[in-house]
RNA sequence: GGCGCCAUAGCCAAGUGGUAAGGCAAGGGUCUGCAAAACCCUCAUUCCCCGGUUCAAAUCCGGGUGGCGCCUCCA
């Protein structure tokens, strides 16, 4: 049984969704009008885990996630870059989706755009309208709060303190401060659709109304997105979705915390807008997914060079013992027989975490205790049978592949990773391979003559260059050091 | 001002009534010509403070203190 906290009712539930194994999800995508940050990206490895969860514990998941492709910010990026709103959407659009990839998101099933949805976000606002919670006022039309009692719900927020706050832009033609726009009347050349009131453009928060209902339905199971979108977004998302359908909306909301550089706060105003795609040039993906991964979605997250560094070090630990596995068990035939423990322990201990609100962190611990076992059947063997020992480390593989589908991390094949990750190094430590390789020699033939004094001066040189050498039976392997 | 979140070892971080997961760092050990890697051991009588409820609280309640978010575009 999976709990999940719901913010509509601010506790953990049990999840149980609308129709038993079929799971209907929505996650609030990006605006297209600049690249991704970091921030937006753990949001979205947060929900990636959560749907790839739901899927591995058998779900028929249908998982969309939109992009906002009509909007004010688009509008006011293409001025400054002189492009047509629509063409400046669409290369972010490229470009989140080149992000996602190298992130290793999964696609979602559907990814619709606003653009593409112009007649069903009409057809809602007319619902609306002809329902009376929403009128038109010189070509924009408002959806009236107080037609909708319930409003503030999901925030929790008082309406006579939100009244009180509330300021009419200028330019707007709203009865009351709270009413938002459903549809804004075209201004010279701006983005603008045809429709019952004139040309013009959707607001923001219509569009996820009209097309979760297009997907999912009017009333689906699990909606999220950041923090922020609590209010108004999805606030007002529930008063249009349940105004129109006369029916509650979406029966759990998911909230992801925020990330935050070192304690401040990421924001244009302050420069410090770290994009995504600039993160990866410097970090490994998995390694900045297990970093995103290693705080509970929920609690804030706080970015910094060194937590990265711990996080890459940490899958180079992963990494180098499923390199080991493979190496010793890989592809053999152990034949049948007892294994060492009980490989599945780890497997239940790793789903409760995993129920208990998708708690990743405490999954860790199961897969921490996982590679334990793996190295200390590699180099310490509590047991003497080698079969019992390669079948052991074949089923612990085996699952380490089942966490690997669930949280997106150690995919690759190990020894392509750990090279990769040597590559970057070598690369950002302008490192001279010819030369390590020349000294690594020259150590061995100290070594051979058993000069170690000579030995560990070579080494002591290369340490310096940033380089460790490792004596292994196969000869001397060397990394750089992070 | 309103609403909400958070406060656990040097650091990161789980744990929402039954007596403190996991990781990093540190110290000791095994292994090694020396190292590295790996493994083992040690590392919070205690969970921001003060009260209360309970046989029992990091966990529930009340009151503080400190940090943060939203209330305006924001993942």
């Amino acid at each position: 049984m999976i709990t999940v906290h719901n913010t509509l009712t601010g506790q953990k539930e049990p999840f149980t969704p609308k129709e038993p194994g079929k799971v209907r999800m929505y996650v609030c995508g990006p605006t297209v009008y600049s690249y991704i940050h970091i921030g937006n990206a753990r949001t979205f490895t947060a929900f990636d885990v959560v749907a790839r969860y739901l899927r591995y514990r058998g779900f028929d998941l249908t998982y969309v996630r939109n992009f906002t492709d009509v909007d004010d910010k688009i509008i006011n990026a293409a001025k400054e870059t002189g492009e047509e709103p629509v063409q400046l959407a669409q290369r972010y659009i490229d470009a989140f989706r080149e992000d996602a990839k190298a992130l290793h998101l999964i696609e979602p099933d559907v990814s619709p755009k606003v653009s593409d949805h112009i007649p069903e976000i009409v057809a809602l606002i007319q619902k609306l309208v002809d329902r009376g919670v929403a009128y038109e006022s010189q070509g924009d039309v408002y959806f009236q709060v107080s037609k909708y009692p319930q409003y503030a719900k999901l925030s929790k927020r008082n309406l006579d303190e939100l009244r009180a706050g509330e300021r009419v832009q200028p330019g707007e033609q709203k009865r009351e401060p709270l009413d938002f726009a459903l549809w804004k009347a075209a201004k010279p050349g701006e983005p603008a659709w045809d429709s019952p009131w004139g040309k013009g453009r959707p607001g923001w928060h219509i569009e996820c109304s009209a097309m979760s209902a297009k997907y999912l339905g009017e009333d689906f199971d699990l909606h999220g997105g950041g923090l922020d979108l609590i209010f108004p977004h999805h606030e007002n998302e529930i008063a249009q979705s349940e105004a129109a359908t006369q029916k509650p909306f979406c029966r759990y909301w998911m909230h992801c915390g925020f990330l935050d550089l070192e304690g401040a706060k990421m924001s244009k105003s302050l420069g410090n807008v770290v994009r995504l795609r600039d993160a990866l040039q410097r970090v490994d993906p998995e390694a900045l997914r297990f970093f995103f991964l290693s705080t509970h979605y929920r609690n804030p997250l706080s970015f910094s060079e060194k937590s990265l560094a711990d996080a890459e070090t940490r899958m180079e630990y992963f990494y180098e013992t499923l390199r080991r596995v493979d190496e010793r068990a890989g592809g053999k035939d152990f034949g049948k027989g007892p294994l060492h423990g009980d490989p599945e322990q780890f497997v239940r201990d790793f789903e409760r975490a995993m129920d208990d609100d998708f708690n990743v962190p405490g999954a860790f611990a199961a897969l921490s205790g996982l590679f334990a076992l793996m190295n200390e059947l590699l180099d310490k063997p509590p047991v003497k049978d080698k079969a019992v020992i390669g079948r052991t480390l074949q089923a612990l593989r085996e699952v380490t592949r089942k966490f690997a589908t669930v949280l997106g991390l150690l995919e690759d094949d190990p020894h392509d990773w750990l090279m990769r990750r040597r590559e970057r190094l070598i690369a950002q430590k302008g490192i001279d391979r010819a030369k390590v390789e020349a000294l690594i020699a020259e150590r061995a033939a100290a070594r051979a003559a058993k000069n170690f004094e000579e030995a560990d001066r070579v080494r002591e040189t290369l340490k310096a260059m940033g380089v460790e050498i490792m004596d292994t039976p196969a000869g001397t392997t060397w990394k750089v050091q992070a």
